[in-house]
DNA sequence: GATTAATCGAGACGGTACGTCGCGTCTTAGT
DNA sequence: ACTAAGACGCGACGTACCGTCTCGATTAATC
């Protein structure tokens, strides 16, 4: 039989993990990622400071397990009658992802600090959440058989165009403009061999 | 005939204004935006504090001043034989602008910065530094007589895609994925219709 | 006959003069010396920053011209019927400049810079504003034909009690008080040739 | 039995107190109390600026905790073979302290700075250095054996002399001097039946 | 009447201390 | 070995005042 001998001392507790990870949820909510401490996580999850330094190394690393599971659920889409409803409908819920949800709201938090730190950017590089969620959708789709080599430019065509208006310009989408963005994502995808 | 007369007291010191853009260029680069601050800005230009708070609110502020015009120049490209190399050298232009220049470091540390502090994203939003790029190539170009009204969609998928794969992975592009990703831009465009 | 050649150029204004030293008495008053400042001011005369240190170097310097005169005023007792009373009255009068009248608040605050600042420490040592009135009352006493030698130490035996009190522990004179302060201090100057 | 439960966290460090204290004696004499500030305290002592402000709040308040036993110390006098010469050597240590030592130099710092800021008045109130040493002397002497009411009176003709020719004209006191002003201040204490 | 020169109010300039806040570390007692 | 609490050294924050400077406008005496 194996024996898994746990490490000496008081285990980690997991009331204090779980604190301070819905303290980061709802701080970022209320007060936004800026005004967020690591001082003001530890108080307002009523846990020592040391223990949040102990677990984690800077405000992002606690953001990111916060909200990776949120992300990814809030990203899937079932699947629809036709491909065309597939993508516009992962549009619709990218778009919603980036303008309303609180998950959302935290991803587009890490992605403009890893332009500020090198150590979030390679935080983030790990989980793809966005273009893992775009691949999942188009993987599905049975209208092409194979998995294409451009794959990764061809997520980036679908959720590029949406990320930057909303990182750029904060903008609202609409289901209609998406569709007509699906549709054209579409159109271009299907007369690939036009390379 | 109009008078116009100059404000009262001693007026603004254009070397003062000078030393900060110039000091703001030079740290973002030796430094980083975050290790970047104003008190470091104010010293580094041998200007004092408040002269810097008097003119800017931010350090945001400062650097889309010292880095706007850069950046619209570096993204400039000069007329083309055919559409597809012209698109094609905007794109490479895009990509080396936010990959090794340092205005367009600077860019995405406020793109960055924008998705922390709402001041920031309204900036931002006032200077389209990568649309109006794009927008003045689809504009030039002749193969298309009229201004379309997705003018702004058209651009997002020229945009988009290569500045998704840059932020979120730190993409290093070659001319050739360029060239394809302006080919595949192009089919879509021309099919347009379809919509 | 004597030609007073005035200086070239504008003269200086009386109008800002003034200005100046009814600001400096109202602050005092309204806001304390530690609260004034030279910025306050000028704003408050309504004047150039500039006047004021062009014909003052210090809060002090002004404070002293404001207060200088008013001091001497509120110090000067009339003759009395005798001596004792009259002894008394220049307490009284001391005390109440000191705890109650707006140039004793300025003297105060003058002895108390004057600890803190060798200049100001040097300005106050050329106007002896308490020992010059307790001389003058007396002098003018007949009770004692001649200025002794012990001039200032008699002087000092006079004032520097009441100091005492008011500076180190915010006293309020009663006059009975100072009135036995006064008979005390009369007997010891009656029998000074136990010296 | 009385269990005395220590306050959470991290205890004050006395070596930080300590430091704070050291630093604000040398720099009173190194570079005068104007010249003092919170900050350079703070540098000074290796100290951390907000430890400073955690237990002091102004350099008033350090000065009195770093120069108050001194002060006593100082002001002591040994019994003598009689009264004047007890009343002789006190005025002397006054004397000596106002002008020559350093913790009189804090003193003198101190009692100005009351003049502007009541907050440092209060602070005095609560400890009558010159007041104490005076008390002190005038009640071990045996040569009147109740305590009198008219006691701060008395230490205030005692102190005030001397106090006041130091604070405004920056007096050398001789010994003669003051064996004179002893004397003077026996006479009329020894006839104040007078009254 | 034009020129000259020192003043005026206004306000920006380079500095620097203010008192606060957050950093990440440390030192307690207690679990 | 972990926990909460909280002091520690450090240094940036944005503000206020320092004393100086640079403007255009004003005010007399001199030319």
């Amino acid at each position: 039989m194996v024996e898994i001998t746990r490490p000496l001392g008081r285990p980690r507790s997991e009331d204090a993990r779980l604190a301070v990870l819905r303290a980061v949820d709802d701080m970022l909510v209320e007060e936004g990622y800026a005004a967020m401490t690591m001082k003001g996580i530890a108080e307002r999850a009523r846990v020592g400071r040391q223990t949040v330094y102990r677990w984690w190394s800077s405000k992002a690393e606690i953001l990111l397990e916060a909200s990776a599971a949120d992300a990814a659920r809030e990203l899937t889409v079932p699947p629809g009658p036709d491909i065309e409803t597939e993508i516009t409908e992962f549009l619709v819920a990218l778009a919603a992802f980036l303008t309303d949800s609180d998950a959302g709201l935290a991803y587009r938090a890490l992605v403009g600090e890893a332009q500020h730190d090198q150590k979030v950017a390679e935080l983030l590089r790990g989980t793809d959440v966005l273009g893992d969620a775009a691949r999942s959708v188009l993987r599905r789709s049975e209208w092409r058989a194979v998995a294409r080599p451009e794959e990764d430019a061809s997520v980036a065509e679908l959720v590029g165009p949406v990320l930057y208006r909303i990182l750029t310009a904060d903008w609202r989408a609409d289901r209609d403009s998406l569709r007509t963005m699906a549709k054209r994502y579409l159109v271009r995808e299907g007369s690939a061999d036009a390379t």
